[in-house]
RNA sequence: GCACCCGUAGCUCAGCUGGAUAGAGCGCUGCCCUCCGAAGGCAGAGGCCAGGGGUUCGAAUCCCUUCGGGUGCGCCA
């Protein structure tokens, strides 16, 4: 992204170069850690368009005070003509008031990007984003739907500031759950066979596997049926995660999730990978045999000391140490997740997410402490964990119960308000924080809600700019228009919310926070009806005037730039601009 | 009992990785508008940032602790 794009960028640059003056005159002591120096827009725009911190965390170090030090700053940062007033304030802020061409520079190459506004140049690092990963054993509901979308608008995030993006699946087709499966999917293919089968208590008796009992009908006719289960589960079993996971693609699919590589536990299991991670931890002395305490306070009934195999998590931050094998020699649950992950950091990504649901919060230290060991420490894991959805109709919250198989599945979630509302609103929370989603909010149409106000201003730009093109003006008169002629602070205004974009873009990348850009949305929709809702009053605000048919590029590009943030912002969340409200 | 997450306006939530007088929407109160550039606009009231202690120039933000809510805690995945 160049400086122009950015004037957050520019102006650190600027300071960094004053800094390296005032070293160079021996103002300040050489080689001096400027790491803890930022610029920021104020919280209140009184004091100015932006303000850094630079004196005050470089005034210890240098042996100097903040006021003093800034004092020293603030005259050269004035000499730059991009910079209208320097002055120092507070403890030791400087606050800088910039030319408007600053702002205006963004704008242009906002344009002149169009939807790539903001996007970071390729970094050549490699991130891998493991998300939904739900058991192939039936539909993906509500939960999982807001896993998918954290996950993706995530990945989407990453992707535009310049990673190179594995968005990976990882099925568990090994364990018993799928066992399960195939016995539940085996009573459908009994009833497809015309008999009256009661499906058995502990078995899935969701509707979803009667066709899949009627699928294997016409594969393999009646050569399943009546033969002992030994011979009938493996084969069932695949016919039926084959089915599930197809199933599930399509759920994704239809909120607009694409993952790139599904990784299969069986397959890593067949290759002997989880042998192969085990052996590599043990190589470490981090595997022993041992006996785990109860858990105080709270021990099971059923509580006896047994010796099991141990992973000695503890020597990576865990609290206590974990199995790796139950009692009967068997692996735990745990073990194909140190071999999944040791294939991930084997395949060589400079860093992993995981997004689990936040059932699995337990899980968050002890895959830390592996990858940490696998890796040497030098591939980081971040854990994003998901909170529970809640969902209401009207405030009225409703109950769902899986047990009862009438649970909201992501496909009645899309089917109701569509991938574009279910996405941008769940985005609009944090992941750490429960979601309580209400199905008539989310359509209404009015102020109240954020999905409908951001597309609305951007169908408000993409209105007005089609009257343009009615009346004459061409794209190519507004990609060329001076803006040096919009004087009016209201357009500033919105030059500045405009140039924010790839500040703020950056900044929810590195926190792997896509909320931000939502709510960044929303702010800059507000400022843009804010500045619609003024130029009912003053008409010098508005994109199109009567008798000034020559100024009016220089606002349409105004217009286009809002339109060009949203469309950006929202193509990283995965959301379709709107162009015309209906 | 322990670990992790959370606690900010009456409600639902932001708060830019430690900055200046803590913000938004809803709700409430008061004005204005009903101009299709429509599906409202402007303004106001409302806060001990759960409580207490600490770190420092400076804390809603970091550390300790108490209280309250959620999630989880070997042979389920």
């Amino acid at each position: 992204m160049t400086e122009t794009a950015n004037p957050f960028a520019a102006i650190a640059a600027l300071i960094d170069g004053a800094l390296e003056a005032l070293e160079a005159e021996g103002a300040l002591p050489p080689e001096l850690d400027r790491r803890a120096v930022t610029v920021e827009p104020p919280r209140d725009p009184a004091h100015g368009d932006m303000a850094t911190n630079a004196a005050m965390a470089l005034a210890k170090p240098a042996g100097t005070n903040p006021r003093a030090l800034a004092g020293l700053l603030a005259p050269k940062l004035a000499e730059d003509p991009r910079i209208v007033m320097a002055e120092v304030a507070g403890p030791g802020f400087i606050n800088l008031r910039l030319a408007p061409s600053v702002w205006f520079g963004a704008v242009s190459a906002a344009l002149a990007a169009g939807p790539d506004f903001g996007r970071g140049a390729p970094k050549g690092r490699r991130v891998n984003v493991e998300y939904v990963s739900a058991n192939p054993t039936g539909p993906l509901h509500v939960g999982h739907a807001r896993g998918a979308i954290f996950g993706d608008a995530l990945a989407g995030l990453l992707e535009f500031a310049g990673w190179d993006v594995t968005r990976e699946y990882y099925i568990n087709d090994a364990g018993a759950q799928v066992d399960v499966l195939a016995r539940s999917a085996h009573f459908r293919y009994q009833e497809a066979h015309g008999r009256a089968v009661e499906i058995a208590p502990g078995l899935y008796p969701g509707d979803y596997l009667a066709p899949v009992g009627v699928a294997m009908k016409a594969v393999f006719g009646d050569t399943l049926l009546d033969r002992p289960e030994a011979e009938w589960l493996p084969v069932v079993r695949d016919f039926a995660i084959t089915a599930m996971m197809s199933m599930i693609r399509e759920d994704l699919a239809a909120l607009g999730v694409t993952m790139d590589r599904f990784q299969s536990e069986a397959a890593l299991a067949a290759e002997g990978k989880v042998e192969a991670a085990l052996a590599r931890l043990s190589e470490q002395g981090l595997i022993y045999q041992g006996v785990l305490e109860p858990p105080k306070g709270k021990t099971p009934e059923d509580w006896e000391p047994r010796e099991q195999t141990l992973f000695r998590s503890t020597a990576y931050g865990d609290d206590v140490d974990r199995p790796v094998k139950k009692s009967d020699g068997g692996w735990t649950y745990f073990a194909p997740d140190i071999a999944y992950h040791f294939d991930k950091v084997s395949r060589g990504y400079d860093l992993l997410i995981d997004v689990f649901g936040a059932d699995h919060g337990g899980y968050v230290s002890r895959m830390k402490a592996v990858v940490a060991a696998l890796s040497e420490r030098k591939t980081p894991l971040d854990v994003k964990l998901v909170q529970l959805v809640k969902l209401f109709r009207n405030g009225e919250p409703f109950k769902m119960s899986k047990r009862a198989g009438d649970f909201v599945t992501l496909r009645d979630l899309v089917e109701q308000v569509g991938p574009d509302v279910a996405r941008f609103t769940m985005l609009m929370r944090k992941n750490d924080a429960p979601l309580d989603f209400d199905f008539a909010k989310a359509l209404e149409q009015s102020k109240d809600n954020p999905v409908w106000y951001v597309q609305y201003a951007n169908a408000r730009a993409h209105s007005v700019l089609r009257s343009g093109a009615e009346a004459g003006i061409t794209e190519a008169a507004i990609m060329a228009a001076d803006l040096a002629s919009l004087t009016h602070e209201g357009w500033i205004e919105i030059a500045k919310k405009v140039a924010e974009w790839p500040r703020l873009m950056e900044m929810a990348a590195e926190s792997h926070e896509p909320h931000r850009v939502a709510f960044y949305l929303f702010d800059l929709a507000g400022a843009f009806h804010a500045l619609w809702n003024r130029a009912r009053e003053e008409e010098a605000l508005r994109f199109l005037q009567a008798g000034d048919e020559a100024g009016a590029p220089a606002r349409l590009a105004m217009a286009k730039a809002v339109s060009v943030a949203i469309s950006a912002g929202l193509g990283i969340l995965g959301v379709t601009p709107v162009t015309e409200m209906r």
